[in-house]
DNA sequence: TTAATTGCAAATGGTTTGCAATATT
DNA sequence: AATATTGCAAACCATTTGCAATTAA
């Protein structure tokens, strides 16, 4: 078993949690798309084909349990379905969320840019801010060329 | 009739669209509610007051005539409901929101700060920007004291 | 052993839609 | 008259939940 699986493992028995073997094969297809924004029925189908009994259920507690042991982000970008990401460090990372509107791709910009806006926020609020949530739409340079 | 409601009704009629009673009650509550953020629902409640007639089916696709034509912004913080506030001068104006997490109010911040940002993504992805949305989570001043 | 977890099927709930009746232009 | 709009009820659909059976610890 690789570090990082045992160390998930460690994080979820800490916890009471137990590692089954469809927590593992969910585990298994975020690490293997981090790059991609895997809504829950598409972890579901690749989930699927390495643990057929699993059912759809399973999988949205288990995105849930996962977001809240800090494994992956939930996002919520368009109207219709949720998209999750691995969130490879456990740790809360901010990072904003570029959206093509012709394409539907999302890149992912990390520098954190906000401070000033925050201070700015609580200086005149008086705001004591935990989170935020930047989202940017746009046309990707593919789309603009394709005539987005 | 007001220059506001007079203008909102040209508006409609360029597109030909028409000024009916239900519009003009939905678009009365809306207004009078400048600074709150209400739900479809809520918005039903108030406009039944007025036109006891009217169904939520109405509300819904006035509500999105109204985002369409940019009278109103359509608000998605949560994951039950969504949000609707007026726009006052129906351009489209940036401001940000600040969610309190304990008593769910939201705070308008009318700076715009990411030009920056943006001019940083523009520049290191080629991305044609459009629009954003910031979202900033934290405790307001009156639940810190509560013990928020 | 025992408490957590699963899969199934049914429920949830905000929002959307089909349609025939009605109202605006 | 022609077309847009309405209200109703039913559909939609991602997500959640109750529950009895199963499994990890």
């Amino acid at each position: 078993m690789s570090e990082k699986l045992s160390h998930i493992k460690e994080l979820l028995a800490e916890k009471d949690y137990r590692f089954t073997p469809q927590r593992e094969a969910i585990l298994h297809v975020i690490m293997q798309c981090q790059d991609d924004h895997l809504t829950a029925d598409e972890i579901y189908r690749r989930t699927k084909e390495a643990y057929p009994e699993i059912g759809i259920a399973t999988v949205y507690r288990t995105l849930e349990l996962f977001e809240t042991l800090g494994l992956i982000n939930r996002l919520r970008f368009s109207e219709e379905k949720a998209l999750y990401e691995f969130n490879p460090g456990y740790h809360k990372h901010y990072h904003h969320h570029i959206i093509c509107l012709r394409c539907g791709r999302i890149l992912e910009f990390n520098e954190d840019l906000l401070e000033d806006i925050e201070a700015a926020v609580t200086s005149s609020t008086g705001f004591s801010i935990v989170d935020h949530s930047l989202a940017i739409y746009g046309y990707c340079k593919a789309c603009q060329e394709k005539g987005g």
